[in-house]
RNA sequence: AGGCGCGUAGCUCAGUGGUAGAGCGCUACCUUGACACGGUAGAGGUCAGGGGUUCGAUACCCCUCGUGCCUACCA
């Protein structure tokens, strides 16, 4: 006896690392080698190389996997290629943060030591999250990984940089952007997150030059008033026009600034008049730009968030929120502070480490994006890349439509550095040369000098090698022309010199997963993998970065495969905890996938994670409903014992293979089968068809609860019932063909197969008990057009209520299971009565019955319990423990719900408007209710007149 | 401020222009030969509120309330 037929259990433990390996083993994983065979592609939404597996990537994960599994079963040429992102900046500060426990940092170490200690990081813990991902049984092709620092994938990133800079796509430029003072970077719009948060609006007094009044404007941070350039109001306000053009002394800075107009001023705010700060404000920016001349630029902050020497002596050094502080306290000495108030309004904050970012102005590399972001507009609008649920669609129009150039360096050292160098020694058109406008910071005093223009540290006699392997920080002005090329150039192809400086910044992680569906597959080479991959058929993402991923690799497909990265878009719901909260460290309500793998195993997780999977709606995670799929495995795992101990009792032969079994039940001819079998042959064939349907149209719950009602509700609940009688009944007929035992192998060996996908585990395992040297289950065909028999469904339907019904007086009248029962059933229609005595064994059995009589001539005995059902009235003679009482409130109230059926029906029928006007079928099914119901009702009510009788 | 979504059983959520559903929980009875991680039978819902369209609305439209998210340059 094996370890099934002891086990009422089932161990997930035991079983799910000896499937994953075989299945890697026997390269399951991996596209078939049948190049005729239609292609299924996908390419994983790479995590971050320093993540761990939280519930978004085990949903997506899973969500992918249970596709490329049921497409491999349907025959498709299936790639799931995985991989992670480098994610420049979280690793970074991952490495560094270990620096830091070690005294050091990245300056010390130098770029190449740094960049060999993040290498040797990766080495060591980048594995975690595909290991995680295996866990949960993730059927990716391991041998394609890829990761986007790779060699290939690096190539990919310099074609395109290189192209698209040469096509005038790609531009340096200085304004202002949104800086992290503890990244030490530029980030792009979409990596700053904007919190509301309850602040303060200071209200300062600015007088004029003349000190004959003053001007009152209101900020949210005092601090930058140290570099404004002006204060501006409405041209149209009226309390304001006549002090255009008058002049402002700037307390705390002696400095003079205009009044200025400008459209955008709302006078209904604060006080309706503005200060601008241009360097330390986007909105300031744009009004400085729109004057003419140009307001001046005066930048207060450095890129650490400190004040600089431009604040003044005082301020100097100081951090921005202490400044401010200060700044506030120096005002109110001076009474130019009229007063504070709440205010409420949202800043930005990093998206990796929640520092409030500070616009500042720096040169920075963009990516020009509005004709790439209309081609990709395009390919939705004419459904070349479809978006599901499409309600994400206007989502997408949205942004691409309001898209800014792509601020795409980063002043990092882990990633893609950018590969563009400058000659110091080319002139430019006016004459100078560039060496005077590249700014170089050495680490320490060379010849004296620590920082400076290129050009002065060469004339203090610092030679170029020196300058380079020295420099700390190399800031190249707008008007240096960028050299670049695919091969690292040399020598400057204009002056001929050799004396070359790279730029210092890497590339937006996302400018390389932007290439990730077709820099994987080979790009820029021609590989087989992306000739028959490529465009992938779906990606399945959270919406969350559906700006991040699927528009800029939307845009990056079109514009350098010519063709869309992707045919379909899956956008799946955000994980949130019970209480409906966003899951994130900080809140401490992080759920961790593979406590539940542990605890619940690894099919069940999936399972739950698939029946959470509505589409257009977040999900709340509920542990008890992973339980509950827990028990759902149990049931399955019972219900193959059982077939395993039906095997051994009924079958004289040696067990067959499950495969052997399955193809010759496929020959048998329906005639030959009773109801029984017919139906849930039957039943079978409607699961199957709404889990493909389900998983076609990217309904993975209605998948998953088509199976799910199917195997517990009728396969376990009815079925296995229905065949112990059939067994019986085989077992005595003499036939010895044991057709009811093949049809359960049948049905059970193709609800493995359905369910295959979902619970990839414990599928294999239960398919593999009934055959040794079967091939995998995941290599089998998935249930295909299978024989819908209504006639068996309804007839059998019949029966069911029958059988229910004796269930009910049973329940109702709180008689214990285990007492038999005699019953008789009257049926008023031959069809009823022929249906019933056909299945007579099978309602004795299922209903507990001692003895069974079926006849249209059946007198109702006296102290018997009924229920009315269409075609059939079934007694229950219950003398002796008979509670008359009981069984009347029980008629009553069958007898009230039929009544509210009967004027609920009566009043559509009465209804001229309705007869008139609803389609010919409705009216008629509704007459036919009423009819049923009136004739229930009759009966009841005799019932009822019976009961009271023999109450007196 | 705009845009999007959601409000259905005690809880978590499906769903549909024509009889309101699941899982968990709850009640009663049952150690019946696959399964107590189980079986059988029950209880429980003005489908947020108000208006409109319709013969008929939980579903379609509008408004209100509640709630969540995204976008925005009100200092």
């Amino acid at each position: 006896m094996d370890e099934q037929l002891k086990s009422k259990a089932y161990d997930p433990k035991a079983i799910e690392e000896k499937w994953y390996s075989f299945w890697l083993e026997n390269d399951c994983f991996k596209p078939s080698e049948d190049t005729s065979s239609p292609v299924f592609s996908i390419v994983i939404p790479p995590p971050n190389v320093t993540g761990s597996l939280h519930m978004g990537h085990a949903l997506n994960a899973t969500l992918q996997d249970i596709l490329a599994r049921y497409k491999r079963m349907r025959g498709y040429r299936v790639l799931w290629l995985p991989g992670t992102d480098h994610a420049g900046i979280a690793t970074q500060n991952v490495v560094e943060k270990q620096l830091a426990l070690e005294n050091l940092n990245r300056h010390i170490l130098g770029r190449d030591a740094f960049i060999e200690r993040v290498w040797m990081w990766k080495k060591q813990y980048g594995g975690h999250i595909i290991h995680q991902l295996k866990k949960l049984g993730a059927s990716c092709d391991w041998s394609r990984e890829r990761f986007t620092l790779d060699e290939g994938l690096s190539r990919a990133v310099r074609e395109v940089f290189v192209s698209l800079f040469e096509e005038g796509l790609i531009y340096r430029s200085q304004r202002l952007i949104n800086w992290c003072p503890r990244c030490f970077t530029a980030l792009s719009d979409l990596e700053v997150e904007h919190e509301e948060i309850q602040g303060k609006l200071t209200y300062m007094r600015y007088p004029f030059e003349d000190s004959s009044s003053f001007i009152v404007v209101a900020t949210t941070r005092p601090e930058t008033m140290l570099g404004d350039t002006a204060v501006a109001i409405n041209p149209k306000d009226g309390r304001y026009v006549s002090h255009i053009g008058k002049m402002i002394k700037l307390p705390l800075t002696g400095r003079t600034i205009p009044v200025i107009a400008d459209q955008q001023v709302d006078p209904a705010f604060g006080t309706g008049a503005v200060k601008v700060t241009p360097s330390h404000d986007f909105n300031d920016e744009a009004i400085a730009k729109r004057q003419n001349p140009v307001l001046p630029f005066i930048s207060v902050i450095g890129q650490d968030g400190k004040m600089n020497i431009n604040a003044g002596r005082r301020y100097t050094g100081l951090d921005r929120y202490e400044c401010r502080k200060l700044v506030v306290a120096d005002l109110k000495d001076k009474n130019l502070i009229e007063k504070e108030e709440s205010h409420k309004h949202s800043i930005g904050h990093c998206y990796r480490c929640k520092t409030v970012i500070e616009p500042l102005s720096t040169v920075q590399w963009y990516v020009k994006v509005d004709t790439l972001a209309s081609n990709a507009i395009n390919v939705v609008k004419n459904e070349q890349v479809r978006i599901i649920p499409d309600g994400w669609k206007n989502n997408y129009f949205a942004w691409m439509q309001d898209i800014k150039d792509w601020c795409i360096s980063r002043q990092i050292w882990w990633g893609h550095q950018i590969p563009a160098w400058y000659c110091p020694d080319c002139t430019l058109e006016g004459g100078t040369s560039q060496g005077e406008n590249i700014y170089v910071a050495l680490t320490h005093k060379i010849n004296g000098i620590r920082e400076g223009r290129y050009k002065e540290l060469a004339s203090c006699g610092i030679s170029h090698k020196e300058i380079i392997s020295n420099a700390k920080n190399i800031r190249v002005g707008t008007s240096v022309r960028p050299i670049t090329g695919m091969v690292d150039p040399t020598v400057c192809p204009t002056c001929g010199s050799v004396n070359l400086l790279r730029d210092q910044d890497v590339l937006d992680t996302w400018f390389s997963s932007a290439l990730w569906p077709f820099s994987t597959l080979g790009w820029p080479d021609h590989t087989d993998d992306l000739k028959a991959f490529y465009p992938t058929s779906v990606l399945v993402t959270g919406f969350d970065i559906l700006f991040f991923w699927v528009a800029r690799m939307v845009m990056m497909g079109i514009k350098f495969m010519k063709d869309v990265p992707f045919r379909d878009v899956y956008i799946h719901a955000l994980i949130r905890d019970e209480k409906g909260q966003k899951m994130s460290k900080s809140k401490g309500n992080v759920i961790d996938p593979l406590l539940m793998i542990d605890k619940y195993g690894a099919d069940a997780f999936r399972f739950s994670l698939a029946a959470f999977a509505a589409q257009g709606r977040d999900i709340r995670f509920s542990e008890e409903r992973v339980e509950g799929y827990r028990y759902f495995i149990n049931k399955l795992w019972n219900a193959s014992r059982y077939i395993r101990i039906s095997i051994d009792k009924y079958s004289t032969r040696q067990i067959e293979t499950i495969e052997d079994i399955m193809s010759e039940f496929e020959g048998v001819d329906s005639v030959s089968l009773k109801l029984p079998e017919r139906w849930v042959l039957s039943r079978l064939a409607q699961a199957a068809g709404n889990t493909s349907k389900g998983l076609e149209e990217y309904r993975f719950n209605d998948a998953a609860s088509a199976i799910y009602q199917f195997i517990w509700h009728e396969l376990c609940d009815w079925y296995i019932e229905f065949s112990k009688t059939s067994f019986e009944q085989e077992a005595s007929d003499g036939k010895n063909q044991k057709l009811a035992l093949k049809c359960l192998l049948y049905v059970f060996g193709h609800a493995l197969k359905l369910l295959h996908p979902f619970m990839p585990f414990i599928t294999e395992e239960l398919w593999g008990m009934y055959c040794q040297t079967c091939k995998t289950i995941s290599k089998t065909n998935f249930p295909d057009q299978l024989i819908v028999d209504i006639e068996a469904e309804d007839r059998i339907q019949y029966v069911i209520d029958c059988i229910s019904g004796i269930r009910s007086i049973r329940g109702e009248l709180n008689i214990s299971p285990s007492k038999p029962l005699n019953a008789m059933i009257r049926t008023s229609s031959h069809a009823a009565n022929s249906n019933l005595t056909k299945n007579y064994d099978y309602i004795k059995n299922l209903a507990r019955l001692e003895t069974l009589e079926i006849s249209d001539v059946i007198e109702k005995p006296r102290g018997a319990a009924a229920s009315v059902k269409t075609g059939m009235e079934i007694y229950i003679p219950l003398s002796g423990l008979f509670n008359v009482k009981t069984e009347l409130e029980r008629l009553e109230k069958e007898l009230k719900k039929t009544n509210e059926a009967i004027n609920q029906t009566n009043k559509k029928l009465l209804n001229e408007d309705f007869v008139i006007n609803a389609p010919k079928t409705v009216v008629e099914k509704e007459k036919e209710r009423y009819e049923e119901y009136i004739a229930k009702r009759d009966k009841i009510m005799t019932n009822i007149n019976n009961m009271k009788e023999l109450e007196t």
